[in-house]
RNA sequence: GGCGCCGUGGCCAAGUGGUAAGGCGGCAGACUGCAAAUCUGCUAUUCGUCGGUUCGAUUCCGACCGGCGCCU
């Protein structure tokens, strides 16, 4: 483990359906790797087919860590990843095995290998408070409350408007002012590989949704259906409340299948727009896995991160 | 063949004699402890075609084309 922690962690990544976990474990190939799985839906237990964990061949040709880590009702966060997503590292390093971040939730590459912040404790019970008090509330006028508690985030997303709230109520400070303080310098380093097949994406997206709904995909919702309350957070996964309803026969398979394919593109483009300008770091290659010197790209991108 | 209704951007869809709502989709962007989430911006010089009335028509009139329905 000695002498690991500055070498840069090989990362995989691109928007879904891409291919991301055959070139991992093409590059099983090329050493012993091991996978750590950047992905905030393949965490959870029991949501397999809908959030394309990877296959029982992919499995044995490199373990993988990250999956199946949360229950369906428990509710990660970027920090809390990038914390065990460290610990695996420092494993398999110790192990003699190479490491692999490989997935496409930009928010937990970013937690691991940019800039993050130390947290001030936030009290439990206040917190809950403040959760049912501000869950009713508008977004607009949860965005008047930011624009005076914390302007600079006030032109960010629901999400991002109730986490201001919630730390400006708790510790009297502006969110945007402690990252700032309570800043620390990135855990790691990345060496980024952005697997994007460009156009024909869209293609493997449809393939791939209707792959999903013939191999078991609503088998699973309806079992998941009868085990998982409906509210909890494994839910919040592209297409499983299409599926849901489906199942429910509130729509029709064929119109399940085209939203599906929908969301998953919508999905797909906001990653891409992620990997376009939030990478931060300048070590990128991007490929795009369809090209005729792919394998030749990819090998000498896996290489120079051994020098 | 006759009568009636309809024809608005890729799709759905409002609308008024004074110069085109909205939704979906698409495109672009944001994002530091819910992120496969959550948000923001852009997306019809033009209303089936041709004529007419009018200062001015997408809106009124006529013809034609296309679709739908009813009747013989």
């Amino acid at each position: 483990m000695a002498g690991s922690s500055d070498q840069s962690i090989r990362v995989i990544c691109g928007p879904t359906a891409a291919g991301k976990t055959h070139a991992a474990t093409w590059f099983a190939g090329m050493a012993d790797v091991s996978v750590v799985s950047a992905d905030s839906r393949q965490l959870y237990r029991g949501f397999d087919v809908g959030t394309a964990k990877p296959t029982a061949a992919e499995s044995l040709a490199a373990p993988h860590f990250g999956i199946d880590v949360l229950a369906p009702t428990e509710r990660g966060s970027s920090a809390w990843w990038a914390d065990r997503a460290d610990a695996w590292i420092d494993d398999i390093v110790a192990q003699g095995r190479t490491p692999v971040v490989v997935g496409g939730t930009g928010l937990y590459l970013r937690a691991l290998f940019g800039e993050s912040f130390e947290e001030p404790p936030l009290d439990g019970a206040r917190r809950e408070a403040i959760r049912a008090l501000t869950a009713p509330w508008a977004t607009t006028e949860l965005r008047r409350w930011v624009d005076a508690l914390d302007p600079a985030r006030a032109h960010l997303g629901r999400t991002q408007l109730l986490r201001a709230v919630e730390v400006a109520l708790l510790t009297g400070r502006r969110l945007s002012s402690l990252h700032r303080e309570l800043a620390r310098p990135p855990r790691r380093r990345a060496r980024y590989l952005v697997v994007d097949p460009g156009p024909s994406l869209a293609h493997a997206i449809q393939q791939r949704a209707t792959t999903m709904m013939s191999g078991g995909w609503p088998e699973e919702v309806r079992r998941l259906m009868d085990e998982v309350p409906g509210d909890a957070p494994a839910w919040n996964a592209t297409g499983y409340r299409m599926v849901r309803a489906m199942v429910r026969g509130e729509v029709t398979p064929r119109h399940a299948v085209e939203q599906v394919v929908i969301e998953t593109r919508q999905y797909a483009k906001r990653q891409r727009t992620w990997f376009r300008h939030q990478l931060g770091g300048e070590d990128v290659t991007r490929c795009s896995g369809n090209e005729p010197d792919w394998a030749e790209r990819a090998s000498a991108w896996w290489r120079e991160g051994d020098a």
